[in-house]
DNA sequence: AAATAAAGTTAACGATGTTAATTAAAATAT
DNA sequence: ATATTTTAATTAACATCGTTAACTTTATTT
């Protein structure tokens, strides 16, 4: 049956072709210089190919934050070694502020744009997924600090932590990738921004 | 002269009635949803009529949004009569994460799109306007705690601390706009989340 | 009443995502 | 080997969008 398989083979090899040519004009120009005839002229094929390999558009460009995620996710795999809980929110802050600001484009989709049918995603938002793994390390290591009597006795809820925890952090990214720079505001860099953040709140958190 | 005035005053009812039927569509739907022909329609008057009174789609929905971002203005100013910068720490945090989910399109634009042209909004970027206003009261009040000697003595830039403080309560309403309901978390409501993170700020940067 | 200025409309352009109908190519069956 | 069927890809077209240019109507001024 090698024929099948080399139909498998020379598929997925077109199909990475549309995810690199996808890529080169999603990561530099955003969302919307994507379009399927830019991407078609690319790879010399006409735009209706596309839909052959992806359902839409959007299929296409979450496919290919859901790969380029990979990367955010096996950084957090790596931080998962740090035994120390507060030190690794740390660690885990610092990854995350750094992917955002090196894949402005990939960071927008994946965590600044509401998937319009949640439902259809959810198949997808098992492991390795950068959202979801996330997410879950961050509740892990509340869930330890907790465990390890850290923080103040009245903090018991990881969930709330762990959200608190990222809305901060995200907000940090969201205002880097938007208003940064507006000259009305004498900016400091977000690096200063998020050491501040996280020492303030490890210190409002601990006992 | 009171020909040129009757005609100013109609000029300004025509673009009110332009604001109000774009204000509709774009309060409930979202920018996308507000097509110039859609506008056009509810108001019997032509598609590019519009274009007599704003430049463009985007001048219009962002004149749309400074307007409607007056009560968030305002509520700034009143709450710059509490005389405990913590406090007050408290309340704008309160207003804002407020605003952003009562309008959240609204917020969407004010604070989660990058203006393609700033230069062009420098000008209106004077008192009144939401962002500029926010962004000063929450320098005033930083300024005020670290002249009350309220901070750790280390803490010393206002600008720092408001960028910090701003991007966590951004945070806040950024996730409330767009993953918060997504069902691979056990959400908090936002009040909690915003409790805990101004809780656990404060906590931090005093003394 | 004629000339001028202003306001508004119609028609059209160039994009975009996407679907339906059609053709070309490849694999399978006779 | 030839005919048939399945698969892959293309062409043509649609609906919608923001926007511009040319034209028409209405109001004001001379």
């Amino acid at each position: 049956m090698g024929i099948t398989e080399r139909r498998e083979r020379e598929r997925l090899n077109i199909r990475n072709k549309i995810l690199d040519a996808a890529r080169e004009l999603f990561a530099v120009d955003g969302y919307d210089a994507v379009t399927m005839r830019r991407i078609a002229d690319a790879i010399d094929y006409s735009p209706t190919t596309i839909y052959l390999y992806f359902k839409d558009k959007d299929a296409l460009i979450r496919e290919l934050c859901r790969i380029d995620g990979a990367s955010l996710a096996e950084a957090f795999q790596k931080v998962a070694a740090e035994a120390n809980p507060l030190q690794r929110l740390r660690a885990i802050a610092k990854i995350y502020v750094d992917f955002g600001i090196q894949h402005p484009n990939h960071y927008r989709l994946l965590f600044m744009t509401t998937r319009l049918n949640e439902a259809e995603y959810l198949p997808e938002m098992g492991h390795g997924n950068p959202e979801t793994d996330g997410y879950e390390l961050l509740l892990n290591t509340f869930n330890q600090a907790i465990a390890q009597q850290l923080l103040l006795p009245h903090l018991v809820d990881a969930h709330l932590l762990a959200q608190a925890f990222w809305a901060s952090v995200h907000g940090i990214v969201a205002i880097h990738l938007t208003i940064y720079g507006d000259p009305w505001v004498e900016w400091r860099s977000s690096e200063a921004i998020t050491e501040l953040t996280i020492d303030t709140l490890l210190r409002g958190v601990t006992r």
